[in-house]
DNA sequence: GACTCCACCGC
DNA sequence: CCTTCTGTGGAGTC
């Protein structure tokens, strides 16, 4: 075969090469890691809600507690009685995200571009580094994929297919370490037995709603009409449904992907609709955000609060600002006023309650960064 | 456009 | 039986 002289033109017609890295276990295979001694005993990572001592959830199963039925967002409880001698540890965000800044910035040498997805996730175009040879993006991930495991003693799934819907179900296609490769040949026979929740954006409610239609599979979702699936999900589900039912997915990896929002919530120690009771608490809360937001030169102009009531059920109150917010004074009064109206009409007292602030803009009166510092 | 709620994605 | 925390996007309503 003639090597091809590759012009701008064709490279832009190269079919895509894209890879997805999802690692496994991820927060408990570091606790594991963290802790030797535990080897081949269950490990379970949890979110403490510290209302009494066990309450909160699972954020993270070891396989081996997996075994025994412990699952993310099962309530602590729950695990303990599913696995009486595991090592229940708490969270530690700060440690996974170094762990993953360092992971994913070696990928970087095995691609173009990459997409940092999440906390353990991320997506790698291999299109132009392969020239669109897939058994060359397999040995390339399957060497980080092995380089990973040798350096930081941590397991992923990879995915590799000609986009980023069809990556992502590869790489969740075998799990643990699993590589699944998925050619634009194979792409239909890949996807139709798979069930609709195998894609990005249908969760338990949509997939109900499918089942109710006798829609379980990928197959039976490609049999839909546009017109159908527009008229039961709207247009824009209604259209990605009809195109990820097909495999087509022609979205770009995000590569400099900013942060549209910063909210905290949190769990109350006791249940409560007086706003006094909880002004301490959101007065401290609301200066953290401001101290987080500001620390990164970034100016809200959209604030909300929202409160959980004790049957579960979410209220938000919310506020767009003309001008950026001048202080963290400026904040909590906006946030009082928000959470007065919220509690006025909350026919229920509150367990937890949180705020938001977005609509990131220019800082106010256009003052230099650094005037704000120093 | 603003606001509110809902569904979903991670772990 | 008990239900965390974070962030995005869409739909309905006004």
């Amino acid at each position: 075969m003639v090597q091809a002289i590759v012009f701008p033109q064709e490279e832009d017609a190269m079919p895509r090469i894209v890879a997805h890295v999802d690692m496994n276990a991820f927060f408990a295979a570091i606790e594991q890691n963290a802790h030797p001694e535990w080897k081949n005993e269950p490990i379970v990572v949890c979110v403490f809600s510290g209302r009494t001592l066990d309450s909160g959830v699972v954020s993270s199963a070891s396989y081996d507690a997996r075994k025994l039925g412990v699952r993310a967002g099962m309530p602590i409880v729950q695990a303990k009685q599913l696995c009486a001698k595991g090592h229940f540890v708490p969270v530690n965000h700060t440690l996974y995200g170094q762990i993953s800044d360092q992971i994913f910035t070696r990928l970087f040498a095995y691609g173009d571009a990459v997409e940092m997805a999440s906390i353990d996730e991320a997506y790698a175009d291999l299109t132009q580094k392969t020239q669109g040879d897939y058994a060359h993006a397999e040995r390339l991930m399957r060497e980080f994929q092995q380089k990973i495991q040798k350096e930081f003693n941590l397991g992923c799934s990879v995915g590799i297919a000609p986009n980023k819907l069809l990556a992502k179900i590869a790489s969740d296609f075998q799990k643990p370490n699993g590589f699944t490769i998925v050619k634009p040949e194979s792409v239909q026979s890949f996807l139709d037995p798979l069930p609709v929740k195998s894609l990005l954006g249908i969760g338990p409610k949509t997939e109900q709603q499918l089942v109710e239609k006798n829609i379980h599979t990928i197959a039976q979702l490609r049999a839909c009409g546009a017109g159908e699936l527009v008229a039961l999900f709207g247009a824009a589900r209604g259209q990605y449904f009809f195109h990820a039912s097909r495999g087509i997915d022609e979205s770009p990896l995000e590569t400099n992907y900013e942060k549209q929002q910063r909210s905290s919530i949190w769990t109350l120690q006791r249940d409560t609709q007086d706003w006094n009771e909880l002004r301490a608490l959101v007065r401290e809360k609301a200066l953290e955000l401001w101290d987080e937001t500001a620390a990164q030169g970034k100016f809200f102009t959209q604030i909300s609060v929202v409160g959980v009531d004790i049957a579960l059920k979410q209220m938000t109150r919310s506020t767009t600002l003309n001008v950026a917010c001048v202080s963290s004074e400026q904040l909590f009064s906006e946030v009082e006023q928000l959470f007065q109206s919220l509690l006025s009409n909350a026919p229920l007292p509150l367990r937890r309650v949180g705020l938001r602030v977005g609509g990131f803009a220019s800082p106010p009166k256009q003052k230099r960064l650094n005037e704000f510092f120093g």
